[in-house]
DNA sequence: ATATTTTTCCTAAACGTTTAGGTAAATTAT
DNA sequence: ATAATTTACCTAAACGTTTAGGAAAAATAT
């Protein structure tokens, strides 16, 4: 049983009071009887109790992330470098991270609105935001505050990180096109994603500006993992006029695009380009390196955790609006 | 402001204690009244305040995981694997997962002592074990549960999974010299982990079995990462007398290996071979795919959440040590 | 010397549950 | 018909904090 507030009180012959207000370093108690409970609470291995102290100041201290329901495979190194941004910044501001994830839709609903009931957790972080998202719908309902990676198209307003690569892209493309690749193809995600929706746009306007024809039936939609790339790329490949160059929403789909292309019996690189976006760490490491749009993801969720935080403690936020650029990182996957 | 209790009893003319027992399920509130009770509760959003619970109960139905400070890189995909299997089982079981990562040693030891006195958590899932666990000891003298992917060597008694693949190792030696190869390598992890301990010692049980000498150089301690296996393979290959059979402790290191051997200009399958252990899923995908040693780690991580909330309801444990075997997966990065 | 302000600490209530220890009403046993 | 038991509910205390509203003591102002 671990020690109470009581028992530092009693231990030292004051009032409780004097303990908690010590403790959290208001002004109405003296220096040195502060340093005197301080010091005993410390020896004492004194820690506040979570639920008394949540109950009473109605506040949980603790933010909830949600593994969307859609991303079938949990794990992704996505999420692995988001979460682990999350905590870094939370638990140096002696936040906690409740993490869970769910099979279902129905599960995932019934998740989010136990939680912001129950007043589990004072906020949310989303993530893999769809044009639509019931999450933004449902909290911002709630009036609990929330922040996410990517601007739902629900006209609710809430701060949010979004990444703009159109410019970036660009650049991506002419460097495929300098290297000798001609016939592009777009492997994507679900076509409800803010993600997809985005990248898709942005792979759309740079073959404008390049002056490159996209039949429709090079854009495929696939779930983003690398079996999902695999799939897709394998399928275009056998196609009568098969692309050699494809770029990928994420690095995940890539590893899967590089698999089927040497599957197929083709050099990537010299024969077909592949590129993904994200710029995970593995994809250093695969043959030959991947081409990507870099993103600092655990950075990223580090900003978000910190907006919500603002958020929580009253504070305005400097901006509610905070975009991030990709770099273009050329390897060997797109010809050197 | 979400519906208290109070509000559901006062709607109902009755007392807070009728509508508490009725949704618990206790047996001394009339059906009729609790149908009515269940059913005005779900019509006003009543879920109960957590905190409150929490605080009456001495129980926080919240189990902690804090990812070990020893792994630099956390989008370790295994890490995800695992959280995911372990929030599955929880999550089914109306129990919260609370995680945390931590840069130091000292955040990490702080970290334990905060959830174990502040009660935030009810028990602990411990991972990467070492021979001898600052983290189990803590836990152990704290009296809080907890359960282990590992059996480390303190004398302590804890339930806990571990991974028994002697056979499974003479299995993948046998397979990789059959190949034609036979300068044999290890890349393995810090030295007092208990993984690296029993892997390295498979290998090496394995080696004498095959007649094989492996020179002391050709063993050796990395972080674990793909940069770490990076490192290592393109250290040996330097080496006067070369491997060509490189086992490495987990997938990630081994990732590393083949792009280290890839830039030596070596065919991976032909001149020589590499081998990991785990089975994580983008190890399919690898140039060549990976052959590996592939252990269930969801289902590990879901079966460990299971045996922590037997022993938080006070049941009794069917077996206090599960014994996991990987399945050898030989695919063409050992020759086919 | 008295009045005012400041400093330092205290008492007691509150947060929303759960539950020990009841009691009246209904049922069953004698 | 009365006693004993069971059923269905209630009141009030407790969990461990934080904090509103004081109050005594000390410092400062008049």
């Amino acid at each position: 049983m671990p020690t109470t507030i009581r028992d530092v009180a009693q231990k030292l012959n004051i009032s409780v009071y004097t303990v908690s207000r010590a403790l959290d370093g208001y002004d109405d108690v003296a220096d040195q009887t502060r340093e005197l409970v301080i010091e005993t609470a410390n020896k004492m291995g004194y820690v506040p109790n979570r639920a008394a102290r949540q109950l009473r100041r109605q506040k949980a201290e603790t933010i909830g992330f949600i593994i969307p329901s859609i991303s079938k495979r949990f794990n992704e190194p996505f999420f692995m470098e988001f979460i682990s941004g999350m905590g870094e910044e939370l638990s140096g501001k002696n936040y906690d991270l409740l993490i869970s994830n769910v099979n279902t839709h129905d599960a995932e609903l019934n998740l989010y609105h136990r939680w912001v009931n129950s007043r589990k957790v004072d906020g949310f972080i989303l993530n893999r935001i769809r044009k639509h998202d019931w999450r933004v719908n449902f909290l911002s309902k709630s009036g609990i505050p929330f922040v996410a990676l990517g601007k739902s198209q629900d006209g609710i307003d809430y701060p949010f990180v979004r990444i703009e690569a159109a410019d970036e892209y660009l650049l991506l493309m002419q460097h495929v096109q300098k290297n000798g690749f001609s016939q592009f193809a777009f492997i994507g995600g679900p076509t409800d994603l803010v993600n997809q929706i985005d990248r898709l746009k942005w792979f759309r306007s740079a073959t404008k500006k390049c002056g490159i024809e996209v039949p429709r039936d090079r854009i495929i939609s696939t779930d983003m993992t690398s079996m999902g790339g695999y799939e897709a790329t394998s399928a275009l490949l056998k196609s009568l006029t098969p692309p050699d160059a494809i770029l990928c929403v994420n690095d995940e789909a890539a590893f899967g695009a590089l698999h089927a292309a040497r599957e197929h019996g083709l050099t990537v690189g010299t024969k077909i380009a592949v590129a993904g976006f994200d710029g995970i760490q593995d994809s250093l490491h695969a043959e030959p390196p991947l081409t990507t749009l870099d993103i600092p993801v655990a950075d990223i969720a580090r900003q978000l955790a910190g907006m919500l935080l603002e958020l929580l403690n009253g504070r305005q936020l400097e901006s509610r609006e905070i975009v991030i650029r990709p770099a273009l990182v050329t390897r060997g996957s797109t010809g050197g």
